[in-house]
DNA sequence: ATAAGATATGTTATACTATATCAACCGCAT
DNA sequence: ATGCGGTTGATATAGTATAACATATCTTAT
């Protein structure tokens, strides 16, 4: 899958091969991607925003998939875990990863204007490591975030 | 002030500087240091870890400086517009600004045994705008923090 | 000095985000 | 068939943050 940033592009190919790699890294990895999982990563796919807890789950609901928080916070809670969607801080939200599989600590462009987020290289969490190694820091998550403008909303 | 990191250092200097600081920023550009507020960033600049909103309420409720939620809220609101506390977004929490007045994109390394939070130099925070640069991505606000094992922790 | 406007605080209520806990279920290996 | 690990169902509650409106205080121009 190719990186794209706030361009437009074939999107349907997003949601398909998301579930397709996220289908095969749990096959390999011996993890149950279960109905809810599944549904949860899905509704992330179908757009290149950030999605709360509870906006999730009144979809959930009425597909009979479950109601009360719990269980749209262990889908997103595993889906996290594993690297399937990434959580932003900023917005106490979710979205699906834009590299599913791949080892990454990914930077995150947020636009307050159109609400789009786009997963980038992680040129900033290379730079983090140098800093971070220089006083002695081992890091085990990073999170990257900025908030601004996308170059079609300026 | 100097940078220091996660060694120890004589920490009543950190307090009085840090006031005197933000009470020269605020004359400068008439921005009111009142009571309240000034107890905050006080009570923040005790320790160099994130505290929440609700550990900070009840410290002024005591001393009669408010006893709802809106009071706390509004002074870290006031801090954090004005660069002089930071929020740490992966802890819900503030943290009084190591270098208040310098114009900063700040990033952090948040101990989570000791739970000590380190504001470092931006080297990330360069790197995270040359990237958005190559995308057309205008930055307004960067939320650089790695969370790990600090050096005595490791 | 004082009125007008801007800024700050007091107060109530509520919205939003997240987790603890325990019971029930399911697939699977012994 | 039994026990075990992992998942889901359900209730309750904890933790974080803001809306809205009334009152007070400060600032500045007159």
């Amino acid at each position: 899958m190719t990186v794209h940033g706030f361009d437009t592009h074939d999107h349907s190919s997003c949601i398909e091969d998301g579930i397709a790699a996220v289908e095969q890294q749990c096959a390999e990895k011996g993890l149950q991607f279960t109905p809810v999982r599944r549904r949860v990563l899905e509704i992330l796919l179908q757009q290149h925003r950030a999605m709360g807890a509870y906006d999730i789950l009144p979809i959930l609901a009425e597909e009979g998939l479950g109601k009360q928080p719990p269980v749209v916070y262990r889908a997103l809670d595993f889906l996290t875990k594993n690297g399937f969607v990434h959580k932003i801080e900023r917005l106490n939200a979710y979205i699906a990863c834009a590299h599913p599989g791949e080892n990454h600590a990914p930077a995150f462009m947020i636009c307050r204007e159109c609400d789009l987020v786009v997963e980038t290289q992680s040129r900033p969490a290379a730079a983090f490591k140098a800093t971070a190694k220089d006083i002695g820091f081992e890091i085990e998550a990073t999170v990257i975030e900025a908030e601004g403008l996308c170059p079609n909303c300026q």
